[in-house]
DNA sequence: CACATTGGTGTACACGCGTACACTGAAATG
DNA sequence: CATTTCAGTGTACGCGTGTACACCAATGTG
């Protein structure tokens, strides 16, 4: 049963993947052509109706994966790193992994939140809510298991967020060596934040 | 004399004016069409030519203007800072302040980094980057005369920016009452840099 | 097996785009 | 005052766009 939907759920994957693969740092979900799509996929351009209402639609469903394997990439890290000593440089090198593997994908998470329509901008901040409320809940057990609290778990994640993601967006468009570069400097804001957390917390 | 040089220069203002106009938080720099520009200016589409070469062009005029407008805000706040108590909270109000006068000058600064080309990017990277590095020797400058010297000043300037920078991008889209309770929980994230970083000085 | 459903195609349309070309009229120049 | 310069105009072009319409052929269904 089902060849029907199978190959409609592969063809919608392959418009996908042609979006993807078409957004660079020069380019913005926002100039992307439905018929630009289309072609890319190997369609013709009134196909894309049949999976997709406008661009619109689509974009919304490129954040969608964006936020899932993101969310998935960075709980894996966050589960190894209970047990590390350094949970920022673990956290931050697991970011910079994913992002180098699928680098338009966090484009698109990362620096295209200022851009695009009111549902495209809540759904990308629905997005990066949900990753600081995690990292909130594992600093706080953390700072628990290790008997040195900090101060205001949600604040003190968002500020780690935004540094690492701030950066993260930067790191998209740099060689390999700056990129380490940046990975070390973040890693050392991170242990500034986290020293004044705790440092506000007594 | 030059009264014609005047005009041009008038209308090359218009141009600016009219981009800028054009920019809000649904629509990108690079989703501006020329004809779109001109006719907002109240010029015909061929009068673009005589002040720019094309649309990228007058995107990087338009980089320099917000970052020259930048620059003069936050210096003009942090020279009334240095004999203030909370130094912090000065600025990011300043920031805010100016950012709820001038949104669209900064929705470009803020939140284009990352679409647009090559030389766009750099120009809105290199003027972050004096402002990081004017704000590295007032902390420099301001932890020695406090005698609370704090670790790596570029390190800790460039961590605030991204900080107040991220957070004043997300505030651009939001209401006013979101918006003082989010710079209130800068403030707090700016005073945890401000402790770790002396934390680690130590 | 006959029929309905539906993913995908091809043609066609009006529209906005960037920009080339020839032009104008006022300001600047000598 | 005669001439040059040049900001701005109007027309015209080819192109890519979103999408409406009629159609096809394979799959799913009674």
């Amino acid at each position: 049963m089902s060849t029907r939907t199978d190959k409609k759920q592969q063809t919608r994957q392959n418009l996908i993947d042609a979006a993807l693969g078409l957004l660079n740092q020069q380019r913005s979900f926002g100039s992307l052509s439905l018929r630009e799509v289309a072609r890319e996929a190997g369609l013709a351009p009134n196909a894309f109706y049949r999976h997709f209402d406008d661009m619109e639609d689509l974009g919304l469903a490129l954040v969608d994966v964006a936020g899932q394997s993101l969310r998935t990439v960075m709980r894996e890290a966050r589960q190894k790193l209970v047990t590390s000593q350094s949970v920022l440089d673990v956290s931050v090198n697991a970011l910079f992994d994913h992002i180098a593997r699928e680098p338009q994908l966090f484009h698109m998470l990362l620096r295209e939140q200022g851009t695009g329509s009111e549902s495209w901008r809540r759904a990308i901040r629905t997005e990066i809510r949900y990753f600081t409320n995690e990292l909130a809940e594992d600093l706080e057990r953390l700072g628990q298991a290790k008997e040195r609290p900090i101060a205001d778990a949600y604040t003190t994640a968002d500020a780690i967020v935004a540094i690492t993601f701030g950066g993260a967006g930067n790191a998209l468009s740099m060689s390999a060596d700056s990129r380490s570069e940046l990975a070390a400097r973040l890693v050392l804001q991170l242990r500034m934040i986290m020293l004044g957390s705790e440092r506000m917390a007594q």
